[in-house]
This record gives structure tokens, sequence and C-alpha cells, in this order.
DNA sequence: CATACTACTATCCCAAAGGATACCAGTATC
DNA sequence: GATACTGGTATCCTTTGGGATAGTAGTATG
């Protein structure tokens, strides 16, 4: 049932390059993600977005935001307090992300445990 | 069971940017997917890669198959035939990433019928 | 003897990504 | 009246990614 009977005409592998770039493309550039899970935890202002991941720039940070909610990954809310204060928060669409994460996640950390590994064995 | 007993502390925060970036180090950049793709149905040799992958320049070939090669997603091959031949083809090792691309590219294809939905609703 | 094939490398160039710094309006605080 | 807070923008600069083009050594083929 897992076996491969996978067709690799030419139509398909193609379909498999753009979906598995369109993923990409939404998820790369150096801080997409730290984002995605500074905001994990809650609802955070531009601030203290800028104070938690130390060293993005108010410019950076302001145009990666913008991308998460045009992907709607964010939602911006703005309220009259003074002055002005706004939060960003994870949309529950953010969510469909979870499994993609979970497999980054843990297949990152098999690739760095196996790197390590073979630095020592070259050390030998 | 799946319930999400996750703890946000910023240490186990940190740890996930880590092993994710980590993740998206070794797969972004335009061809490294369609290279292994294009790989997935057996060896090929360097200009074999080069023509199946119209438009990419040999100066970026080769230095994205010694990326592969680093990683140890593919192994290189040199024939003493006259002249020299070369393969590539990958490793038992990247399988190892069949989950995450197959994620990645099922994500994709949801995001793409976000994408064109959210068009047509605008263009009400 | 010229051309084509193998697998590349070298050089130069352009565009995009990312970053540093200064600055904006408005209000509150010292 | 100076400073600091809010959430950003504007400007300039450097780094990186990627691409175009030409050239390399050695052999084979016309």
């Amino acid at each position: 049932m897992e076996t491969e009977d996978i067709v690799h005409t030419p139509e398909v592998c193609n379909r498999h390059v753009i979906a598995v770039r369109d993923a990409l493309y939404v998820l790369n550039g150096k801080w997409k993600l730290p984002l995605i899970i500074a905001l994990s935890d809650g609802p955070k202002r531009f601030n203290e977005i800028q104070r938690s991941l130390v060293d993005i720039s108010p410019k950076i940070l302001s145009k990666e935001l913008k991308e998460l909610e045009l992907n709607e990954f964010v939602e911006r809310k703005v309220f009259s307090t003074t002055p002005v204060t706004v939060t960003y928060e994870l949309t529950p669409y953010s969510k469909t992300l979870d499994k993609v994460m979970d497999e980054l996640r843990s297949w990152g950390e098999l690739h760095r445990q196996k790197i390590v590994a073979s630095r020592k064995s070259k050390l030998s």
C-alpha cells in the first residue's frame, strides 16, 4: 500500500515541482518561520515582535508582516488607544501549515544529527 | 492525544526555529527541488540533466550538484569511458526527504487552490 | 584539419534580499 | 521644553543568488 507506484511522466513531475515551489515561495526568506513561531503563543504588538526577534530591522519586519498578512497567515488588528496599538496574530488558516512545519522540524533535527555525526567520523 | 500541550518557552521555540531553518537552508534556491525530482527516475549525466532542466546554466548546475552531494542527497560516479562520463544519482538518504516533500507538495496544492478561490471572490 | 562530444570552470554582470540609519506624526511623561 | 513611547517609512548600502558567455583538455569523427 505504501509502495511507490509513482508515475514519472514529465507532467506529473512538473506539477510536483510547481506545488513544492509554491510552498517554499511562501515560507522562504530569513524571517517568515521565526515570525510564525514567535506569534504561535498569542498576539503580539509590532515593537514586541521586534524585541523578541533580536536583530530584525523595522523595515524588514514590516515587509515580512505584510507578506504574512497577504497570505492570510496573520491578522493585523488596530486598537484606538493612545498611542494607537497594533497587534498581529496567527489566523486559523496558518494552522494548515502545522504538518509541514512538523515535518520540516523533525527532518531538520535528523539532518543536523547526521551532519554532526559525519563531521566526527571525518575527524577519525 | 493530538491536543496541543506545547510549551512555548523561548528555548523550545528557538530549537524549533533552528531546526526548520536547517531544513529550509538545504532545500531552498531555485533548482534544488527540480534537481531532486529530475533525478528521481534514475541516474543521469551532467549534460542530460542540463537538457532536461531547460534554462539552467552549467555553472549553476555544477554548484547545485556539489551542494546536493555535500548534503549526501546525490552520489557522483565517474566512469572512465572515452570521453569520461559522470552520473549523478539519488542516495538512500535522499529518501528521508520524502515525507517533507509530500507535505510541502500537498500544502502547496492546497494553498494554490485557496489563492485561486480568493481571487475569484474578489472579482465578485 | 575542423568540428563535436565529454564535464565542467572562469569571468563578468544584474537583480533581489536583507540591513543600518534616520526620520515621521501624535501623545504622554519628566 | 526634552525625551520616550506608539507603528511604522524612506534612503542608502552590501551581500547573495542567479545568469550569460567563453573557454578548458582530451578524444573521436567527418
